[in-house]
DNA sequence: TAATTCAAGTAAATTATCTTATTGACAAAA
DNA sequence: TTTTGTCAATAAGATAATTTACTTGAATTA
């Protein structure tokens, strides 16, 4: 699925009864899990599907194990409906983060709740390397687990295949140049696996089970490696032409300012990350701040994280405004591997964003959100996506190349 | 469509046999439209359906004109397929461009060729004045072709219902606050009516007939009343959850510049725009220019529209990288109501464009293209626009509101 | 309490659409 | 001339939806 050249013609593919009943299986699983639980004649309403199609599309769930009955809804008249939810224990998925020197795995059943979390230090990153380590992780969750595993998904720092941007940085993984990760890690593994970076990741995340259940397009600026824009429009990730869509890091905010690997000067990722962050605390003597260490020194008022976040909102919010009259999300959300309280005062002291056609008075969302963080935020969201890939509707292309 | 709350939650709709065909049909009418002509067979493999379902869609649209023969092809071994193009007869889409103080008209055959191209004066911009101004139009235009109509396609200027920047400048129309447009003159006309912003509907009109034919996702920098940023993403128009997405006109590129109406000091409108173009050449007592003036002002390298080339270019091209870097596009288009020479003047002299995940050597196409320019670029995009909802295959949804 | 009403579930026949043979047509290559 | 590869058209089969009629269950009403 990643990397997809986007030259290439894509043709949507036809509907023959086959496709229509894995695209109807999908909008019922995809219903059924945004609502928590409903009945079949809901299903049917929401769906534009009759009662009879729906009720066969149920039956064959059930008997998946991808629905589950939970009993019958006291309302109103009539004969109270069989209610069906989604089966937590009817698959799970696997989420990689990989970055330098570690690798994050987890497990998610399919109701989103977290099976299993483990960081492990990774100290050769080549692609053999890792394929032989994500073989491993898998053959302990098999072992661990039995429910049956829909997909991997991958996080790999990017951007893809830039120059000047490529092969920069602590952001980037040596080896993986030029490389389909997706079709490799797929061939290697002998599951679906998909790869995205970690802020689409988040996104997807947030999109299926956190501030982004019920919103179908927003922005997601992820505090991660470096500093990330995920995109979730109309329900979907955006990912670009070439899967390096909202690649804000290197943005150049203050022209003349901070010097920056990828050779220019001032990009954002200087000021608003946690990068810099850990830079500005190593220099004030505080080195190798780790999570809980940012949340105490926050709650101590430490001046050097005060002024960063000071610098940070400073920064952010022009970005924040121009990503709103850019993409024109719902909300705009803001989540990584900072303690939820940094975050919060990172917002509240963007206070004031610049005007744009976000400005509108009645918002029934605020401007910016907080979403999910900590130190999995990235590899739950990794785990998300082959959810998405299994659950989600969607349109089928085909390349015409290898045809024509 | 247009305005849909995206708040809302939309639910995929499921497929039955007679949204397949639907479907299907689209398929077939976009990849024989993208192809220019194709046999039968060819359109089976390229859609993954059977050569006789293809035969039968085939026999229905050429049942109703929208398909035609082409002759047979002679290539090969075997009996030469027929051919089948877009017969341009079967329909034609009509494309209104309100302005504030004018309406231009168009009309569009099934192939993209203008059948027609008008503009009126219009004192009132009312609703109920345009709508009467539509309707008439309409009339005129039945009268004048037999082809079917497939729908109407309105340009309007935006943002929409964006307090600070709605009601201001020459940009908007007064009297169509909180108002759904497409509904509204839908109804009133009888017709599909689909409303868009300037800068979409060009994008719309550049993918189905012009620089981005086959290009699926880009980027398309819009001169018109303003200045806006269309998109287009794996082939369809990127509207944003609010229809007011690609909103750059009133990003501020020059702290403490030039005062805008909207408000703020140095929006890139007050620079890259024709607005300011005509403001500039008007202080420098070269007033009331149109489309001829500017070319020949250009030909004869006027100082003051050079000065304007430089100031434009100089302010575009770093939002040319940052849209690059936001929506990783395989080109960025610039069209409007410029003649083609100072767009191409104005590619040129952007000249480096900043580093951004654009930045790759081994590029299909390059970073800036030139799309269609002239007076009805926008209505000629307009009239696009109900095309590309009919002929185009979707995904399609239904808001939950009237059924929960 | 019993009849009525509304809504949900079930199971058949029916319909629409795509797929799978099978056969014939046509033209280039052997 | 025969063979071969491709397109076209016809008929029969398969899939998944809809339609229609009936059953089940609970709340309302007389």
């Amino acid at each position: 699925m990643a990397f997809q050249p986007g030259s290439t013609h894509q043709v949507t593919l036809g509907k023959n009864p086959e496709r229509s009943r894995d695209h109807n299986r999908r909008v019922v699983l995809d219903v059924v899990r945004r609502h928590g639980s409903l009945g079949r004649m809901h299903i049917a309403r929401l769906t534009h599907l009759t009662a009879q199609a729906i009720a066969n599309i149920v039956d064959e769930l059930v008997g998946e194990n991808l629905l589950m009955e939970t009993g019958r809804l006291r309302s109103g008249r009539g004969q109270p409906p069989i209610q069906f939810a989604v089966n937590p224990d009817g698959a799970m998925t696997m989420g990689i983060e990989m970055a330098s020197d570690h690798m994050v795995s987890t497990v998610l059943d399919l109701s989103g709740q977290p099976r299993s979390k483990r960081i492990m230090p990774v100290r050769d990153t080549s692609p053999q390397q890792v394929i032989a380590h994500i073989r491993a992780e898998l053959e302990t969750v098999r072992a661990a687990f039995k429910s049956p595993l829909l997909g991997i998904g991958v996080v790999m720092p990017g951007p893809f295949e830039i120059e000047g941007m490529t092969s920069v940085g602590p952001t980037t993984l040596p080896g993986w140049a030029n490389i389909d990760a997706a079709n490799l890690l797929t061939e290697a593994c002998g599951e679906p696996v998909t790869v995205e970076n970690d802020a689409n990741a988040a996104a997807v995340g947030e999109r299926l089970f956190g501030a982004g259940h019920s919103i179908s397009s927003f922005g997601m600026i992820y505090f991660g490696a470096g500093l990330g824009l995920g995109m979730v429009h109309d329900g979907a990730p955006f990912r670009g032409a070439f899967g390096n869509a909202g690649e804000i890091g290197h943005v150049v905010v203050a022209p003349r300012g901070r010097a920056c690997p990828c050779g220019q000067h001032g990009c954002l990722e200087r000021y608003a990350s946690v990068h810099a962050l850990r830079e500005l605390l190593c220099d004030a003597a505080v080195p190798d701040c780790d999570f809980a260490d940012l949340a105490r020194l926050h709650a101590e008022r430490h001046p050097v994280l005060l002024e960063w976040l000071d610098e940070a909102a400073t920064y952010l919010a022009p970005m924040i405004a121009m990503i709103e009259n850019i993409l024109d999300p719902e909300t705009v959300i803001l989540g990584g591997m900072l303690p939820d309280a940094i975050i919060d005062e990172l917002i509240a002291r963007m206070g004031q964003l610049p005007i744009s056609v976000a400005s509108r008075s009645r918002r029934a969302l605020p401007r910016v959100l907080r979403g999910q963080t900590g130190q999995y935020t990235a590899a739950l969201g990794a785990a998300a996506l082959p959810l998405f890939e299994v659950v989600t509707p969607k349109l089928e292309t085909a390349a015409t190349r290898p045809v024509e």
